[in-house]
DNA sequence: CTAAAAGCTCACATGGATGTCAGAGGCAAG
DNA sequence: CTTGCCTCTGACATCCATGTGAGCTTTTAG
């Protein structure tokens, strides 16, 4: 499939897509023409791609990861393992303090009804 | 305390500090050479601003937030109790989406060892 | 064949929280 | 007083994924 189809099928711009081979995330094989061409495993990938940005992984180390994918148990991938366990344990903190702040905001606005009820219940209005 | 302490007890830079005020989220008196002064609770005030930015809230977005903590049950926090219970619900939706990701890369990480010990048992190596 | 739609490269723009620098003034201790 | 540290304002710099536009070529549909 060419670029434009790979961006529709999975969300991302075709911009984004140039943009994650230039990263050296996501490869393409050329036309004579020099189009972009993709496999169905594109999807996947770019999927994964935009998964691990929004885990707040950078470009760069999404390059450090990748290979661990792609060449599983190659000696390269050693340092990829290690750096994925690393930011899965961040990820995991991440995590739990997104969780303490939604906790925060259940607390504010618990506070903030219970506040308006004890209001209506009285005097003036 | 003047604003090196504020920052200090908080972990925030003093550039942000004047930054969230320049945004309308803290409040500081000025002494009569203009420096700021802030209470204790500012340092309460500042982790909040911060647990909201680390939720992804824009600063714009925790402006409209603010008023619900600081005039509880006022005409003017509906709408900010509103936009609360939006966020908090976008908020959890992120948080499921971090945790697939998670188990994306646990998945991975485990494919990976067990592709390294399958490996390590048979031919070569 | 022709026109529309899609791709290519290059390059500049954007947004948002922060960093950083410059120049000036405030304030406490020696 | 002076030295050192803190603070002030204002402005420019930075990062990084994307948007955007120009100018040109390829592909596809009628």
């Amino acid at each position: 499939m060419r670029i434009g189809e790979l961006a529709s099928r999975t969300g991302a711009s075709v911009r984004s897509l140039r943009y994650y081979e230039e990263q050296g995330l996501l490869a393409s094989t050329r036309s004579a023409r020099g189009q972009r061409h993709y496999t169905d495993d594109g999807v996947e990938r770019v999927t994964l791609i935009q998964r691990l940005y929004t885990a707040g992984l950078s470009s760069r180390t999404i390059a450090e990861v990748l290979p661990c994918v792609d060449a599983p148990s190659e000696d390269n991938s050693d340092a990829a393992l290690e750096r994925m366990a690393q930011e899965r344990d961040r990820l995991s903190a991440h995590i739990a303090d997104l969780i303490r702040t939604r906790d925060a905001l259940d607390g504010l606005m618990a506070a903030n009804r219970a506040h308006r009820a004890k209001l209506r219940a009285s005097p003036a209005c």
